[in-house]
DNA sequence: CTAAGGCTTCCAGTGACTGTAAGGTCAAGG
DNA sequence: CCTTGACCTTACAGTCACTGGAAGCCTTAG
């Protein structure tokens, strides 16, 4: 399987699976042209890969995550907890996109959005119509 | 006023405000021995992009929201239509947030998390266990 | 034989900083 | 006067995870 059927199955972009193989995340082989060759094992990767990826993981993430799933002696409990430790990085990220979310809301609620330059929005990013201390 | 001070009465790193004059956001005046120096014009500055970035817009943003701050004929409905945009994108990287949320927490509570090798959150990365199609 | 399309490598750019090195400046203490 | 330490300066490299582009080889269809 040549790279481009390697990146429709897989769903990542080619140069992603370039990528990942110049950060040594997968080795395909070579055929004799020199064109890369995913087998079976490679393109099951690839779909791991992508998975983790889709969940936000970090390449690091994903690098572990792989030699977990190539260690058949690992403990399910070191997945858990790179996984609980990531679930808490997104629920952090999503707190303060719904913060920043909540303040410029009650700045573009308050702009009244006409051809009159009194905007509230730039009043409050210059700091201005703070007394709420809301910035 | 020197980037010091700058930089801690407006919660910026020192490294930041030198960066933010790099790419031409600030232009501070410089003292005889060539340190920067900061008016409260450019204290003010500092201060509009700093509650800017920590809501969220890119460098590109703030950079037409200074320049809107600045324009006393701009449309407030320009600063709205701006950030009504980022309020949306936010909304979209919530979204997306939870939903590999959602699909994480699923398979870390399958997993028993403890010494045995066996641990579902590496199969449903692998593709196993995706009869509910939720990878 | 040629043209299109796929493959290769390598280098540079993205965004928004951050780290580090090498060196100049300044104020206080001895 | 000298030193020490805390500032300041610049310039360049590194971060993360790709992405774009150029230059050139390989394969397949007509």
């Amino acid at each position: 399987m040549n790279i481009g059927e390697a990146s429709n199955s897989s769903g990542l972009p080619a140069k992603t699976i370039r990528y990942y193989e110049d950060i040594g995340l997968i080795s395909p082989d070579r055929t004799s042209n020199g064109y890369r060759d995913f087998s079976h094992t490679h393109m099951h990767k690839l779909a791991f890969l992508s998975r983790a990826r889709g969940l936000g993981f970090t390449i690091e993430d994903c690098r572990t995550l792989m030699s977990l799933y190539e260690d058949t002696d690992r403990a399910s409990a070191d997945v858990k907890a790179m996984a609980r430790e990531h679930l808490e990085k997104m629920e952090d990220k999503i707190e303060e996109l719904k913060a920043m979310q909540a303040t410029l809301s009650v700045l573009v609620n308050k702009c009244h959005g006409d051809n009159r330059p009194d905007c509230p929005i730039l009043q409050g990013l210059a700091g201005e119509n703070t007394e709420e201390g809301m910035l």
